[in-house]
DNA sequence: CCATTCCCTAGTAAATCACTTGGTAATTAG
DNA sequence: CTAATTACCAAGTGATTTACTAGGGAATGG
């Protein structure tokens, strides 16, 4: 399980391509113009994004990047495990020798709570965060308990 | 945000100590031994969880490790946090010149995904996920298709 | 006293991160 | 056709992080 800075300008330049793609392609340019990431960087992403078909690319003038599916068919997982190689961990039936021991219970109360982790993120699709966020700007248009709260309990 | 290997370390060693720390406390040179994680490592992190007082040291022989609170008061972001240097990124209100463009909508929609996250992370407490797998191994005593399901989403 | 355990600092090889440099290949506008 | 534009590709780099080793204390129990 990894979810590093990496993953979060996966997601970042994701977000940015499904909000500006909607007539033509976005050039990497202007996503490193927008999210202030570089563009060399970018294409290192895009590469992995594309060997998993999350995008596609247009060459030449008037070119760039294509959403590869529509947004509600990716999810912030798939775009986390394309660039971070999700590491599914030590379900350990053979590998270690953990047999019935408080190794082998730890683990698999690990794998477990991986797997809701990953489920987590598999259920949240880039049309989802999209969606919601011009919903809540409809509904509140005022506070943002959400992230009011998870800060203080970050602190 | 931030969800390294090292959290992963940290999260096990702390089940571990759950799991095993029900009467009297637990030596990191067992948790070492048990989770195959090395001594001086688990030094570091629990030098981190207790600062969050997460645990209690007891030197001496016969000490070891004990829960800061009970299981049902540590969640798991209590836990990464506490190692892992939780960042909640770039609010940009104020910082950054994204003055209603499209990267601060991005942001914002970052903010609020990670939030969620974390969210998510802290309604699991260190209780749960030991009774959770207890109750498991109790009613379905046979199949393990969460895990299923997310190994081939994952592949 | 002394073994045990927590506690602390410093250092390190390997990996990862975010980026730079310097290209090549395809496509379009003029 | 040419030149500009864009995606695509590979190699390398300083900074940071990871997981660990080494080498010590400081407190406590027998």
């Amino acid at each position: 399980m990894r979810l590093s800075t990496k993953g979060r300008y996966a997601v970042t330049a994701m977000l940015d391509l499904a909000l500006n793609g909607k007539n033509g392609p976005v050039t990497l340019a202007e996503i490193s113009e927008n999210q202030g990431i570089s563009l060399s960087y970018l294409e290192q992403l895009f590469a992995a994004l594309r060997n998993k078909e999350l995008v596609r690319g247009v060459r030449g003038p008037g070119g760039g990047y294509y959403l590869g599916k529509s947004a509600d068919e990716i999810s912030i997982a798939n775009i986390i495990c394309a660039v971070d190689e999700w590491v599914e961990f030590t379900r350990c039936g053979g590998r270690q020798n953990c047999s019935g021991g408080a190794r082998c219970l730890t683990h698999t109360l690990w794998d477990d709570l991986s797997s809701e982790i990953f489920n987590f993120l598999a259920n949240i699709s880039l049309g989802d965060l999209v969606r919601r966020n011009l919903n809540k700007k409809e509904d509140e248009e005022s506070s943002l308990s959400v992230v009011a709260d998870a800060d203080s309990q970050a602190a």
